[in-house]
DNA sequence: ACCTGAACACCGTTCAAGT
DNA sequence: ACCTGAACACCGTTCAAGT
């Protein structure tokens, strides 16, 4: 059957991963499937396929949703300078995730089969939310190369501490919240770089 | 039918943790399925529920597995002293991570649902995990409450970079490879812990 | 008591066949 | 050209019925 062109391409694409972001959001991502993203969109399960390649690039449409919500919640967050807008974006990261576990833990939920790249469009998203951090960190360190370095170790261990406090993962019986560890980290390795 | 018998309740346990195991290893944890390991075994799926309480508490058992090895190798690892010994750990943990990627992701590929708490049977192996960083930071720190705080920091730390690293989630245009990053980590962060 | 296997309500993926 | 829906080979979960 059919050619209803109720949408055109793009509209359909847009329509399945809006879809596919509230059912992430409110059921988790292990309660998602293409199929019922399908279905909340009144299409049936091939044209999800006539518009993504596969089940994994379908996910990766909806989690660049994610990624670029989350550069623009920290880029209003990172007000101050220093040492200062270090911790307000380590607050900022814990802050998004604990406020969208669902869409924030499919981001880490999700990989692609070994040996497989994430492709371009994604990795762009990736490096912008990145740059938001090293931006901070020309100002503090001289050396270009330190700067990267220091901006990377910074982003991955803040996502580490959160990843692991909210997923359960940090034998929480000590009952230490993450702006404890996030705070310890920044002090001291701001103050290990600059001495 | 049945009542075979070949096997008591605790060596099904066993045997299906152990396919379970090979198959997360070989095939990655979005393949693995419990039917799969129940083949595997010469059961029938009927039976892995018999002997686990669901498919989250099967997968649970094979990943506390992966974490009981990690701290095998772990304790192997950590030989030296002080700052030393730290760099170790983090190089353990990154070479555990990729030598087993496949069983690594999957502590972390599955969750529980939102607001379900991990089994403390499991919880008691992170804890023992994490317990190998913590004994090395009291001799560098007096405090009891800050060696607490600064293991934990470390390890999550070490962990979010490897995670973002191994899953190319670290825009790895700059080719900074984890021992870079984690050496930064460490040094950093343990000069500003002393000073 | 132990294990089966069918039943149920789902999946991702493909593609011939309709409009 | 666009979309369907059936087909295929799977899932997790439950449970009556066999031995």
């Amino acid at each position: 059957m059919a050619r209803r062109s109720d949408h055109s391409r793009e509209e359909l694409k847009e329509m399945a991963i809006a879809a596919g972001q509230r059912i992430i959001a409110e059921e988790g991502f292990a309660n998602f499937s293409a199929r019922k993203a399908a279905r909340e969109i009144g299409y049936t399960i091939g044209t999800i396929y006539n518009v993504f390649e596969s089940h994994d690039d379908f996910i990766l449409h909806i989690n660049v949703v994610t990624l670029r919500d989350m550069a623009v919640f920290l880029e209003a967050k990172a007000s101050g300078s220093g040492q200062q807008v270090i911790k307000q974006l380590a607050a900022g990261y814990s802050e998004f995730a604990k406020e969208n576990y669902n869409r924030w833990s499919a981001l880490f939920e999700h990989n692609l089969p070994e040996g497989q790249e994430l492709p371009d469009w994604y990795n762009d998203e990736i490096k912008k939310l990145f740059y938001i951090v090293e931006k901070h960190f020309e100002a503090v360190v001289k050396n270009k190369k330190s700067v990267e370095i220091a901006a990377k170790t910074i982003w991955a261990s803040i996502h580490g501490i959160c990843q692991l406090s909210l997923t359960g993962k940090l034998d929480t019986v000590g009952v230490k919240s993450i702006k404890t560890l996030t705070d310890s980290l920044v002090d001291n390795y701001m103050r290990g770089l600059v001495s």
